[in-house]
DNA sequence: CCTGTCACGGTGACAATGTCACCAAGGCCA
DNA sequence: TGGCCTTGGTGACATTGTCACCGTGACAGG
């Protein structure tokens, strides 16, 4: 199949920047550089600190927290069409930070240099308003997330975190231990959820896979109201 | 005593904004508007967006969540010397919203219409950098916050909150179940682990007040290394 | 002064989740 | 073949959340 050419326009791309005045677009076309990530890189980190902005044309990057407990949990990801600003911004500014960017499949981003994205956020109201609202977004996601962690059933979140993780697909290719670190818990106790769920014939286990075997029941207790 | 007037040249009591270009300045302080707001009161939410970003000159709001379950958990509070960057921005640019910002105490603030403020974050650096700046540390904070929520003791963040919550003082006035809601857990919860410090000789209690007696144990068992 | 009402806090039983220690099987490689 | 690591299973126990219910103090209105 012809294979579009990802690094062309690539401004089209992102809903929020389509609308932004042509010189605009032209400048961040033009000072942004294209960049490759391998697969499982740490892109930013507590030791790695970012002194690009990305714009994520492929690929989906995870961020993530390791505490001083040894424990882990992951934040957010970024996908195709989204861009880094929050935790960007963030380390641009402020130092103290346990929140790591990993990618998780192979990465094509552009990279925009943080003096062209303070210029950028001078120039065009557009711009400003793109970055305001991935802010937003990130933020009230950061808050669900809150009301998740504190409040949510742990039934009710790993279907919900199954579902999001198969795209579609009947089945998984993870492991417990994964899937912990994924809601912020131990491995004994999703080894014990998903074995409820074989139990009611909802999945079948391979060492290192799920299959959904009935995405419905999974949906329905997720919440997925359809 | 003197009061100093709080209402004259504000902006120099932000430390952030104190190298401000001088017209940048002016700006501020003459399309501000200074506003009173009484204790208690729902200053945003999700019913009631706000139309202006608050600069707080004196007093306290507290930013709190509610969730579909009915639960609530405090976010973080926003004290004298600090502004609403991150969940006004939110407001102005996303709808679906759950947090609601409340006065704490009698609260004084300047009010920059959303206007001023994109006005403001084009044509200074300084301000630019003062927002971004502002933006960081609240999610530096909300990172933390997950990591507590997650992975935290509950007697640990109980004497954490304390702590923070007496200000200096020996004697906090507040109820279990205000408690409950600072840590996102039930009164239940709370009373139980205020009847093991009060045990151990750390704590009185009265009809909604707590009285510190052993203020270093607490400390200690917060994390709060000397 | 009495009385109803409500906020505040206490309690016990039980469920859900986290922690710990240890084990067994599969896969990989020298 | 034998080690070694990853993956997953298990039981005992600690911590935290939920539920139902109770007693007491504060306070307003009669």
């Amino acid at each position: 199949m012809a294979q579009t050419d990802l690094t062309i326009d690539w401004v089209e791309r992102f809903a929020g920047l389509a609308r932004l005045e042509p010189e605009i677009k032209q400048t961040l076309l033009s000072r942004s550089a294209i960049v490759d990530v391998p697969k499982d890189t740490m892109i930013f980190g507590p030791d790695r600190s970012p002194e690009n902005m990305l714009f994520l044309l492929d690929g989906t990057v995870r961020v993530q927290q390791v505490s001083e407990t040894g424990h882990e949990i992951v934040l957010y990801r970024i996908h195709a069409g989204e861009s880094c600003v929050l935790t960007t911004a963030c380390l641009l500014a402020y130092e103290d930070y346990a929140a790591e960017g990993i990618s998780e499949t192979v990465v094509k981003a552009a990279a925009v240099p943080r003096d062209v994205f303070d210029d950028l956020v001078a120039r065009s109201k557009s711009f400003r308003d793109f970055v305001f609202a991935a802010f937003s977004k990130r933020i009230t996601d950061l808050f669900r997330m809150i009301d998740e962690v504190a409040f949510q059933r742990l039934d009710v979140r790993l279907a919900d975190r199954l579902i999001d993780l198969s795209e579609g697909a009947d089945k998984v290719a993870t492991t417990h231990q994964k899937l912990s670190v994924e809601l912020g818990t131990a491995r004994e106790v999703i080894s014990r959820q998903l074995q409820e769920y074989q139990r009611r014939g909802w999945i079948a286990q391979g060492r290192g896979s799920i299959t959904m075997t009935n995405r419905a029941a999974l949906e329905q207790l997720a919440g997925h109201v359809g």
